[in-house]
RNA sequence: GCGCCUGUAGCUCAAUUGGAUAGAGCGUUAGCCUCCGGAGCUAAAGGCUGUGGGUUCAAGCCCCGCCAGGCGCACCA
């Protein structure tokens, strides 16, 4: 068996990279005087069956070289030399190139990966800056389910870009500015109950935003005194400005309360407000360049030419609008932070908004191109009766989510694990019931219409997030019970052998995890790795089932317990990523 | 009307972005704790990928036309 590990692939580096890197060398040997451009990239094998890994690129290649797909495939394979990492190369069907790794290769992998810190999850972001904009709720109403997925997923992004080495500036954008706040002092001051106030402001806020709304919109005398409350505030009224900075302070304990159940904080909280004073400023800079013009009353952008139709940055009435916050916003940023890349998590209902300023910012020279401007959009969750606005009343409170979930835990915990603790088993069941809700929005593509139901939020088995729980707990108990029965033999002395197929497998998935990781940050994809991860405790709790562990054999059984070592880290690691914790007794 | 998005098992979702026999979970049915945690495991059944055409070695994925749904489209964010 051969060990040999070239120079170009050091132990924590990603071997689709190096495998790719290998095939196109592969390629340009065998036809040097083509322009293959740029094929030999290498794959995860479709099919176990076929290998580990494959290679597709000979097939298309079979009109520029004009030769037959299977026949380029085996002059590639022929020309090659191979690396002690690949055990044989197969050409299959039309072209097909099957790889199979070295054994010895793959269990140091997992071994290379149980052993580091950071799991061996590739730097590709050292020395870059990103900012992500995520969560972003308005001040003075209460955070309801529809905020879950951009506060969710946000928190993912800012921590698979961390783990990538970026340096990570995670500001949330919170809206605390706008036409709504001349509704609110109106409400505040007619209709506010001091008491509810007290115990619950966002809920009390709201409450009084409704009842104004509502008014202004059968009273049009109602809705001019709310335009004249928020001039006033605009104008600098110290009575409305106090109003102002109150709301915002109870709202914000609110959020934090809700973020620290969520386990989400942010490097900056900079609202629409902090922006206030450049706005001016940005629109005459696109009127100086020639971008901005005036259009019924207002000053506009006109996009129609690239179909995106006006963008207005200035309103009749002289107020600045949320385009210009925005444009305003990545100016700051760019300023300050430099960054190689901006993040919008927002829903998809703003799909036109970002292109448009996202335009506006890149001819006006306000984004540079070593920046790019990234809008990650994800579905709106609607009810099964149809959306829900906070004006229908019908919304789900963020807080009331998040308690259901924890209420349905702390019952199956007391259900199944009687004899805990009742201490333990409150605490757990946080991590349980805001794991499952974390997961079930996590584990699917970002882009999908979620159609809120409990029961899916709240999912406890199947694919779900304490499923994940329960196998790294299970593995937790394994290793605890190795070490009480064992306690002078220590594992790390023996070798990993990959002698089951199922073992194999298991130590294949987790080499696979750095470029796991970093795929699902660069494709804005938590589900790649929520993904990864399922399958991983999949495959780890068959081979549980199946094989013995604390009775195998000695050498086995500390190949095994090793084997379960790497793989709990690699979930503990993979699920924290996600924002889920692992605790190790469910 | 124009634009963006979606349509995959009864239900909720995958499918490595054009690859080989379309896979999971829930639910249904049948099994599995004299061994380490049954919140688990092993099976079975379940599909003309909305529909009609096209592109090529290869289409759930790309192009065109329909059908159905969602969301945007000038002073709300």
């Amino acid at each position: 068996m051969n060990s040999y590990v070239p120079e170009s692939l050091p132990p924590c580096s990603v071997i689709e990279d190096f495998l790719s890197d290998w095939f196109r060398k592969c390629f340009a040997k065998t036809f040097p005087d083509v322009d293959l451009a740029g094929a030999g990239s290498v794959a995860v094998a479709t099919n176990p069956d076929f290998g580990d890994f494959q290679c597709n690129d000979a097939m298309p290649l079979a009109k520029t070289l004009k030769m037959p797909p299977r026949k380029i495939a085996e002059q590639i394979v022929s020309n090659a030399s191979l690396p002690g990492v690949i055990e044989s190369l197969e050409v299959a069907g039309p072209g097909f190139i099957n790889i199979k790794l070295d054994d010895t290769f793959i269990s140091g992998r997992a071994v290379s990966i149980g052993n580091d810190e950071q799991s061996c999850i590739p730097q590709c972001g050292a020395g870059k800056t990103v900012v992500i904009d995520y969560s972003s709720p308005n001040v003075a109403k209460p955070m309801h389910i529809g905020h879950i997925r951009s506060t969710v997923i946000g928190a993912a992004l800012d921590n698979l870009y961390r783990a990538l080495g970026f340096n990570v500036v995670a500001d949330n954008h919170i809206g605390d500015w706008g036409t709504q706040f001349g509704i609110i002092i109106m409400g505040y001051r007619h209709f506010i109950d001091h008491e509810k106030l007290e115990e619950s402001p966002a809920a009390e806020l709201e409450r009084v935003y409704v009842k104004s709304y509502a008014k202004a919109g059968e009273d049009e005398s109602w809705m001019d005194k709310c335009r004249a409350e928020l001039v006033k505030l605009q104008n600098g009224d110290a009575e409305n400005l106090a109003l102002w900075k109150e709301f915002i302070r109870l709202s914000r304990i609110e959020f934090d309360k809700t973020y620290e159940r969520l386990g989400v904080s942010f490097d900056i909280t900079r609202g629409e407000s902090y922006y206030q004073d450049a706005l001016a400023g940005i629109v005459e800079r696109l009127k100086d360049n020639g971008l901005a013009r005036k259009s019924e009353g207002a000053i506009i952008v006109d996009l129609s030419d690239e179909d995106q139709g006006v963008c207005i940055v200035q309103k009749s009435d002289g107020a600045f609008n949320y385009a210009t916050t925005d444009i305003a916003t990545v100016d700051s940023r760019v300023t300050e932070f430099s960054p190689a890349r901006i993040i919008y998590v927002t829903d998809e209902r703003q799909q036109l908004h970002f292109k448009q300023f996202f335009n506006i910012c890149r001819k006006a020279g306000i984004a540079p191109e070593t920046t790019e401007l990234e809008h990650v959009w994800f579905g709106l969750m609607r009810l099964p009766e149809g959306t829900f606005s906070t004006r229908q009343g019908n919304v789900i409170k963020l807080e009331s989510l998040l308690d259901e979930a924890e209420v349905r835990a702390l019952a199956i915990i007391k259900d199944s694990r009687p004899n805990m603790p009742e201490e333990e088993a409150k605490e757990l069941s946080k991590h349980i019931g805001i794991g499952a809700i974390k997961y079930a929005d996590l584990s699917q593509d970002p882009r999908t219409l979620i159609t809120f139901t409990w029961d899916k939020a709240l999912s406890l088995d199947g694919n779900s997030g304490p499923y994940l729980q329960y196998a790294y707990a299970r593995i937790c108990s394994v290793m605890a019970k190795y070490k009480e029965q064992f306690p002078e033999t220590e594992p790390s002395d023996y070798p990993l052998i990959l002698g089951d197929e199922l073992e194999r497998a298991i130590a294949l998935k987790l080499a696979l995890f750095p470029g796991t990781v970093r795929k699902a940050a660069l494709t804005y994809r938590p589900c790649v790795l929520a993904d990864y991860l399922f399958d991983l405790a999949q495959a780890y709790s068959s081979f549980y089932q199946r094989v013995p562990f604390l009775k195998a054999e000695e050498g086995i059984r500390e190949s095994r317990i090793r084997l379960c070592g790497i793989v709990a880290g690699v979930l503990s690691k993979g699920l924290s990523l996600l924002g889920i914790n692992t605790p190790e007794r469910i």
